[in-house]
DNA sequence: TCATAGGGTTGACGTGGATCAAAGTGGGAC
DNA sequence: GTCCCACTTTGATCCACGTCAACCCTATGA
């Protein structure tokens, strides 16, 4: 897991919500195109980030926060014992680094899955602006709420699901999330490892790679290495409501 | 687990941001006296909440927040099929409802561990002035991130840690917490049962019982039912980092 | 005073997922 | 092409925690 320096990739192309295809998942959800016109004011800067370099880590300083334009990213915190604990993966039109504002230094890292770009955001402005754009305030906050909810929902998996269900309930929450962005809800490429997925899971690797295997057995799915075909998209959700039985 | 139907004690008076000794943990953190006299007019009526009734539930309307000005509260999410997780324990001065503001619904629900009293805040009346007041604005946007750094710690515990080291560090972190409110850190009375904090850790209550006397054995606490003492705050912190073997 | 009930503790036993180990797969470098 | 390396799969075994069951403690109230 070893990881390469935070090289930047600088870029001076602006970035332009009111032409961003992705402006429905983003910030600018809401606005008008007025509005939109003074966020893209306030946008800085595009970076790209290579495939498993960092956007920041632990400890750095928290100035801006991130749309993620292309790509996608892990994010994960580290104990000193070097366990690590994936808390997300993100996709385009989603906000990184809403960790940083409570104590203006970022508490975990984020990391690109694969060859990706953000905009960035820069914080101070963004709270300024939205001290002047109701509806930008009300999205971001909103945006900041979905975070604490989605959390809810893996410590939800995580304290109260076996092995199965969790990994069902991931897969319905990409095919989800790849279908609101326009792409196949039932067939997708998966970015992160059998290690990260199990990570995130709380679980280990070979029982991620295990629980793949039974439902490709059982015809809920086709697995081939990160391709991943949903075949019983019903059956899946069958297995996270039912699949409960004592308790 | 049945729950009395949400019986509100309604009370007129007002709460008073200015003459509260929570302020300093609370949204009035960093405010100057003039903003806080602001907030003062903007936060609503105060609320009683007996112990086991709630402040509000999953799916209920989302219209305000609210600060706990005494007592203490669980929030959880329940699953069709009854399996609770309980996502976290509130005390004096923390901020319940921000999971509403998403959706305009609540997504959990919070019960009060112990009779209550909560400041209600109208949120949009929040928004409102946070959009004049510069200070309420940042402070707000801290609290929101905070939870989410808060959620992540959580995911981290369910996710990489054992029994015993969840327990210590649910241990430390309620410790942690009385101390900022002036109480004893090394001893206080758990307001949970050994059934919730499982919920919340991720283990069943058994095994919540059985890590307690472990400490109590290893000298590390005196467990008296409800009644916590910690011996060994080292002892404790060091479980947390150093149990960790193997991985 | 005893009866009842809601926690809490403790023990014996079972099991889901971790661990350890070995072999398979595919993509990139040269 | 073919070598390499990171990742994945699969099997065998183990163990931390769950499950089931009995008992205990304290509080409340007739």
């Amino acid at each position: 897991m070893e990881m390469k320096a935070t090289a930047v990739t600088p870029t001076t192309l602006k970035a332009a919500c009111s032409q961003c295809n992705l402006r429905e998942l983003c910030l600018p959800f809401g606005l008008t195109g007025h509005e939109i016109d003074r966020l893209d004011e306030l946008v800085g800067t595009k970076r790209k980030i290579r495939r498993q370099h960092q956007l920041y880590r632990a400890g750095d300083e928290f100035e801006a926060i991130y749309a993620i334009r292309a790509g996608s990213f892990k994010t994960d915190v580290l104990l000193e014992d070097g366990r690590e604990q994936v808390t997300g993966f993100q996709m385009t039109g989603e906000i990184l680094g809403l960790d940083g504002i409570s104590s203006e230094a970022h508490s975990c890292n984020a990391t690109a899955l694969e060859d990706s770009e953000v905009c960035i955001i820069p914080f101070s402005k963004l709270e300024e602006l939205s001290r002047e754009v109701e509806s930008l305030q009300h999205q971001f906050h909103k945006v900041m709420s979905r975070e604490i909810v989605r959390d809810h929902g893996v410590m939800m998996l995580l304290g109260s699901m076996r092995a199965e269900e969790r990994l069902a309930a991931f897969l319905l929450n990409l095919s989800k999330r790849f279908m609101a962005r326009g792409y196949s809800p039932a067939e997708f490429h998966l970015r992160m490892t059998r290690d990260e997925i199990g990570s995130y899971l709380g679980l280990k690797l070979e029982t991620v790679s295990r629980a793949f295997s039974k439902f490709q057995d059982e015809g809920l799915v086709a697995v081939h290495q990160k391709h991943i075909r949903i075949i019983d998209l019903e059956g899946l959700k069958r297995l996270l409501t039912h699949c409960a039985k004592h308790t």
